[in-house]
DNA sequence: CTGAAAGCGCTTACAG
DNA sequence: CTGAAAGCGCTTACAG
């Protein structure tokens, strides 16, 4: 199969060759694979025989052409390397697969421009639903994705005014949430740690639920509370050693994702500080590492499997009958703020 | 777009709809998008003003059907909540990307028979090329691969004899050079943790290397040394606890993936043993929190990205033609053990 | 530089 | 229960 040596010049067998083969037509053989219980049972054997023995593999693209839709779903994610989005995607890729819908995937990187140029490509495809992350979008793709008239939707926020249906949960909600249990847990001066650059809309809503909370609790709010940072475990680390600089009396120290919250409680253990009795640290998004830590971190959990398999039944739902409402999971997503259930998030 | 909703009446534009506008026969259309530099200039004009104007989207599924082959690129992968694998799946994506090979991507969950069903699925798309992880597959897999008759990648191990073109590295050595570095590092009784159930190739390539270099080095390999585990953290605190009640003298512990050891060393460290001075434990994977633990994880480094984007190469080089032959990539997967490079290990 | 014809491999819609 | 006809939206191969 190396690129000079020629391929094999049998092609691939068609529909018609297994009907040569079974002594029928095409379209006998077309029925007896999408619905065999129009066929008699000796049909359908010999049809059956016939795609056994030329190894047929009916053509997908032929399909889609006829059909006017293909059974693939599109799905633009920010990265892969990021359990949290992993775990949507894991949770939303199984449940397709199981009903025969392919995921096409895509990595945004954040970046809106790459979700639209990565959606221009795809959508050629004619996909049947497709899947998009948070609610920030170009023109270009909210045009694209008017005009693909498929069901969309859009994970991990809850915008106003969804696209079309909005799987997720309140970023700001879930941060207000965690803000007032470190407060309940009876920190009172609680910095807030954020992804700063690239800014991207789910950190700018945690950091207004953080607000939203400090502001109720009466809590202080000096400018020095509050950091902006890259990503990564060092920008957690270099974050932390910021905000003890700038405000050397504060006694927990919210970050915007755990990712910041594991470089900063490893970076405050190596300066000998005790968590969480000399400084409290929580993250956002509940990766597994967060629990492995010692002492392990506090987090907002977040259902990302659930979400993903959540996302897959509203298209099923949506693209039609096929789907047979599998039992099992949640109707709504949720989030939890370390062990406190909060109220259901789902909106359609 | 709810689904009772009826779909807008009017179908997206087709080719002969743009080539009506701009007063040309749909043959110039396709030209122009295609090769513009065969059309003339003004009728180029005109085609991308009525492109523009109808939001016209090449149909894939036709242009595959007639040009017999897709442009899409199907990847198997055991899970993608893994950075491990996650990594290789963002490299392999972005660099298809770039050159318009989506991706269709598929979770085995570690199993040969859902990657066979899984591949039954996607093959019907023509694919122009397969990824699929390691070299162990169905007979059933393997038959499909070889009637796709297209550049099929094996990505991480380094079969004798690979089915086409394989990428990746030997887990054999990399354990081997591993288990060598600990004993240089002083380390005598080397215990093995390893995932058991459920099996798999990887690591019991690894156990080999492991095997090799225990006995190369006349090291001791009572049974108690060794120990197999289900997958998880908490799997790695128990083949801690597992180990140093068999064997209390045992003063390293070599784990067969970076998530058993994660557990293993903070599981060493609740019990109040001094890492490394009493016990030494290693990994294979290097995960991004392995550098982040205090103290921090020794692992075997695998440049996961690196392979991604290896496959990548490899699949658009044997695609053909269009790949212009990216810089900046190495033409080889390499391990690193701990610093010390070791050779090139890719074979196509 | 442009176009008319044929056909890729299926399914839809109709007829028997 | 089965089949003949037409056509989905493109590109290939040829002609001009």
């Amino acid at each position: 199969m190396s690129a000079d040596k020629p391929r094999s010049p049998r092609r691939m067998a068609r529909m018609s060759d297994v009907a040569r083969l079974a002594g029928v037509t095409a379209m006998t053989v077309s029925r007896a694979l999408r619905t065999p219980e129009k066929v008699s049972p000796e049909t359908r054997k010999r049809v059956e025989e016939a795609v056994q023995r030329s190894g047929f593999v009916l053509n997908y693209a032929a399909r889609s052409l006829v059909s006017q839709r293909s059974q693939i779903i599109v799905a633009l994610f920010p990265t892969v390397m990021n359990s949290v989005f992993s775990g949507t995607i894991e949770g939303l890729s199984k449940l397709l697969a199981e009903h025969g819908y392919p995921l096409l995937l895509g990595e945004t990187d954040f970046d809106t421009e790459t979700e639209e140029r990565l959606l221009a490509g795809f959508i050629g495809w004619r996909p049947a639903g497709i899947v998009v992350t948070g609610s920030n979008h170009t023109v270009g793709t909210r045009a694209m994705l008017q005009n693909a008239d498929v069901p969309v939707v859009e994970l991990w926020g809850l915008p106003k005014k969804p696209f079309d249906v909005s799987v997720g949960f309140s970023n700001s909600d879930a941060a207000y949430e965690m803000t007032r249990s470190l407060w309940e847990w009876g920190y009172r001066r609680i910095a807030f740690l954020s992804l700063g650059y690239p800014r991207n809309s789910r950190t700018e809503e945690r950091r207004r639920g953080y607000l939203r909370a400090v502001e109720e609790l009466g809590l202080p709010r000096e400018r020095g509370l509050e950091a902006k940072v890259h990503f990564g475990f060092q920008a957690g680390r270099d974050g932390l050693r910021t905000i003890l600089q700038r405000q050397p009396d504060v006694d927990a120290i919210f970050c915007s994702s755990d990712t910041l919250a594991v470089g900063a409680l490893t970076e405050a253990i190596r300066m000998g500080l005790r968590v969480p009795q000399d400084l409290a640290i929580a993250g956002f998004g509940d990766v597994e590492l967060a629990a492995e830590l010692v002492p392990s971190l506090t987090t907002v959990h977040l259902p990302r499997a659930e979400m993903g398999a959540r996302a897959a039944e509203v298209l099923l739902e949506r693209i039609g009958g096929s789907y047979d409402g599998r039992a099992g999971i949640a109707s709504t997503a949720e989030r939890r703020c370390d062990g406190g259930d909060i109220g259901a998030c789902f909106r359609g």
